[in-house]
DNA sequence: CGTTCGCTTGAACTAATTCAAGATAAGTGG
DNA sequence: CCACTTATCTTGAATTAGTTCAAGCGAACG
């Protein structure tokens, strides 16, 4: 495996700081895989086969409903870990990962996750620390929720979105992938109707400007404003 | 620590079937705290001290918001662990956890907790394990709260119930724990007044019956069918 | 150039919330 | 044991947030 790969590693929290020695070994015991676009990493159910750290590309976490409803659980770029927790103890896969696009991602099976974690079992307790954090996120999200309406869940998820792929230009922070209504609607339990509805108004306030598949927030503060339901 | 005790860890998925020795030394490191009804073993944003186990009594987790409104993210009885995560690396606790009627649990501090991990790396990956069970779990009820109106989400809840505390009794399976029609709105994320109405409809079929804090299903074939959204 | 896909908007509808009033039952203290 | 207080629960009526359905627009794409 290229030094490329395991530099990389650094990037992403589960390896961050490791001794050289470690990444060379963990870098040298992964394959890389490549998914087009809309192709799935894998799905619910599928048998939990690896542990993967996306390096290049997009995807995007989700549940199907018994009924075909879909929800987003998570929106991953680079460099994210995926899938620790079902490839440890080999159990099935809790959702789907799809490629949104072209995406490349290292990719451990359950051999070389268990040699890893032996050979360093400092991981293990990083896998906790990870899997609680994110624990702890999906908590407060689930607690929004049930709490929260849905113009201020809305408004949270465009923050968070402008947090995590925000890029400047010309006239605010523009959410740097493609992000179609029904997406935002899947990611805070909404319909696309009152998400374009919602957006509709916002632009028309001068709080976003918006296009097809594209969000660019212009007033952080008053967006704020909605999210902390303030007046 | 009383050899009733390192026994009772048995009964925890965290410690059930570790080797004898293990189970004594865990024992002997913990001790034992005593929280009368009501009062909190602790609260939302206290720095993690310990983790739990708990051995008698009740205890509700639970969120509160900033506009005061509470959600409850799990009902515990014993022999249940709780506050590993936290513990660990110290941080703080996401949550309340307030016992329900008078309570015992046994605790570990930080050092003893770390120790015991050493000592045993094994319980590191069992910890993960927990954690990812309970992250699953967390994943369906927010997909639920998503999607699913609230009489099919009270249908589940009633039936989590009964499954986790149920008691057979003359006409049905009680809930064997006093749960009022606020804490089943809190545990579905909806008002007292819908829990009510629907209870009362259901009891009005003859699916349930209900009275002060206490609900008995009578027909689980039927709130199954709710639960599942079929005809 | 036409088809597809994403988006918008109106109108009707509905599930659920909110508020108010009162009923029922469980403690509490005289 | 009874009256008083408190907490839980029920029910109706009004309201609302959000959904659903239908129709049509406009940009992207082959």
């Amino acid at each position: 495996m290229s030094s490329v790969d395991h530099q990389l590693l650094r990037q992403c929290a589960y390896f961050a700081g490791m001794p050289e020695a470690i990444l060379q070994t963990a870098a040298a015991s992964a394959h890389s895989r490549r998914i087009l676009g809309g192709e799935f990493f894998f799905q619910q159910g599928d048998h939990a086969s690896h542990f993967y750290v996306l390096i290049e590309g997009n995807a995007r976490l989700s549940q199907i409903t018994p009924e075909g409803r879909q929800i987003i659980m998570g929106l991953l770029r680079p460099v994210h870990e995926i899938g620790i927790i079902a490839a440890i103890d080999g159990s099935r896969y809790p959702l789907d990962l799809q490629a949104t696009q072209d995406s490349v991602a290292l990719a451990w099976d359950q051999a070389a996750l268990r040699a890893l974690l032996e050979a360093e079992p400092i991981l293990a307790l990083r896998a906790l620390r990870m899997v609680s954090a994110r624990f702890v996120e999906l908590q407060e999200r689930y607690r929004e929720l049930a709490t929260e309406r849905v113009e201020r869940r809305l408004a949270r998820a465009v923050l968070r979105l402008v947090a995590q792929v925000g890029q400047p230009s010309s006239d605010g922070i523009t959410i740097g992938l493609p992000l179609a209504r029904q997406d935002l609607a899947e990611l805070t339990g909404t319909t696309l109707f009152t998400v374009s509805r919602t957006l509709s108004a916002w632009e028309e306030a001068g709080i976003i400007r918006s296009a097809r598949e594209r969000v660019t927030l212009c007033d952080a503060v008053r967006l704020q404003a909605i999210a902390e339901d303030l007046p």
